[in-house]
DNA sequence: TTCTTACGTAAGCATTCGCTTACACTATAG
DNA sequence: CTATAGTGTAAGCGAATGCTTACGTAAGAA
């Protein structure tokens, strides 16, 4: 999951995902969206990306189609979710052991 | 933002936000959760923290309290929010394009 | 004042990152 | 077969990261 975050972490990755979002893409196609880094740094991240499980991979001849992993994003998604309501988590188990403290000693 | 992203991308800074999330604590108190790094290293995660706007100081006599910055946590939750519905909304205006050109074509 | 506590920060080091160039490989075209 | 797209990968490099030790400094304690 850390892997995961810290791929979304650089803006071309997120970038990345953005365009294989809804439909695949062959890898030359990705790297032509970006004028400022050579097609190796794109493979590079598109490594990355799928070493993080973020996306996948289809061959096709000769090239190689990728796509975004949907269901791994979700579960990224979930995991920050989960997160960010820690805090409200947190204050709710204090709460009720704060209560059950309270029942204890009324017991 | 992506300087919050990359913050929130190491788990014990995570950790470190968890801690503040609630209640403010002194960095003494935050550094002696981790018994696996030095008083040092937490600083150091607490000045990325402080740098990415995600947590707030406060001095008290010899001591600096944090406490999460919990605007700035909704911002970034904000963002990725939109950028999980970016595929959506990026269907979205694809189908609008193509009923445009379709009603078009027909006026 | 002198000690002690609670911190930030500089210096140094090993690791990782993002990038480039150069090369290797595969599949199709000729 | 040779040539040419399409693509990953190794090597190398400068910058950033995460860590440690050592030091600096401000605020109370004695």
């Amino acid at each position: 999951m850390d892997t995961a975050l810290k791929a979304i972490a650089d803006p071309k990755r997120r970038e990345i995902l953005r365009l294989v979002w809804s439909s695949e893409m062959p890898a030359t196609d990705i790297a032509s969206h970006f004028h400022d880094v050579t097609r190796s740094a794109i493979s590079q991240h598109l490594g990355v990306l799928r070493h993080a499980n973020l996306i996948c991979e289809r061959r096709a001849g000769n090239r190689r189609l990728y796509r975004a992993n949907v269901e791994e994003m979700a579960r990224l998604r979930t995991f920050l979710d989960q997160y960010w309501s820690g805090g409200l988590d947190r204050l709710k188990t204090a709460a009720e052991a704060a209560q059950q403290k309270k029942e204890n000693r009324h017991g």
